[in-house]
DNA sequence: CCAATGTCAGGGCCACTGAAATGC
DNA sequence: CGCATTTCAGTGGCCCTGACATTG
């Protein structure tokens, strides 16, 4: 199954780009599955993958996360449902709620990063670990997000 | 606008892998667009992108594409309708048709590749073509989708 | 009065499952 | 008859635009 390479396109960088995400994608969900946390999908990394320990406002996810503020609210109710989150009053903005995760929250987070770190570890041991660093560089760089010097 | 890098996340290979998609295909979308070719949109690429000279069957298309033969099929009426493709019947198999690029079809398919190229150019005049070529076969190696000796 | 925050309402795109008609 | 190919019908997920109440 999966894409045969019997044709040109196969090459280009945005389908091997393409897959390569709904590879990493689909891998995460069923090990984070596999961990005890299968209600979350891959929606959910629009908040878990952008808040940190302090919690973060609606607006802020989604600027973060490159959506709208009405999509992120959505996935923020769903996540405070299932009991990943929750929403505080901002003591220093009436009009603000902090989006913060519950001790659950923390956990399922941790378990997605973990996962993410193993799979990148995984493709380092195949490859070769200058590969994949080279990769996260050169995407970096094209992305303009700043990597830290220090690993 | 977009990702800040002020959390870990935006290091982890899949949040790169995801955004670097997306850039490559908003901007494909452009200058599809300025192109003369408003009316092709993301989706199309299951069907122009898996598509060889002497077309192909739906099932097949799905295959490549990793979608339903549903799917495919809906966007290949689509395409249809808007004279990208035409369905002619399956000389040897009666059940099924062999779904084809039009004169404006194989035009469209060498524009988008063509930007394509142009992108993976621009990358490659930036972060030097080692690194993107790089890139590619590493993707490549990681989803088992061989590449070419020649090039 | 204007801007920012969050929410409610509605819609569109996309890809799915299920079921059916036809031909091998 | 079993199986492959395509298509019709229905559904759900996901993210959007627009409008609104509330607060800074």
């Amino acid at each position: 199954m999966q894409t045969p390479s019997d044709n040109p396109h196969a090459r280009h960088l945005i389908a091997l780009l393409d897959r390569a995400t709904a590879a990493l994608g689909e891998e995460l969900g069923r090990r984070l599955d596999a961990a005890g946390y299968g209600d979350i999908r891959e929606t959910h990394g629009c908040v878990f993958g952008h808040i940190g320990p302090d919690g973060a406002r609606l607006t802020e996810l989604a600027e973060r996360a490159g959506l709208t503020k009405q999509a992120v609210g959505e996935v923020a109710t769903e996540l405070q449902q299932l009991g990943y989150v929750e929403r505080l009053p901002d003591p220093d903005d009436g009009r603000a709620k902090i989006i913060r995760l519950t001790e659950r929250g923390h956990e399922a987070q941790r378990a997605g990063f973990a996962i993410l770190d193993d799979l990148e570890a995984e493709w380092a041991s195949r490859l070769g670990p200058e590969r994949v660093e080279g990769m996260r560089e050169a995407l970096a760089e094209l992305l303009g997000v700043p990597l830290p010097a220090g690993v």
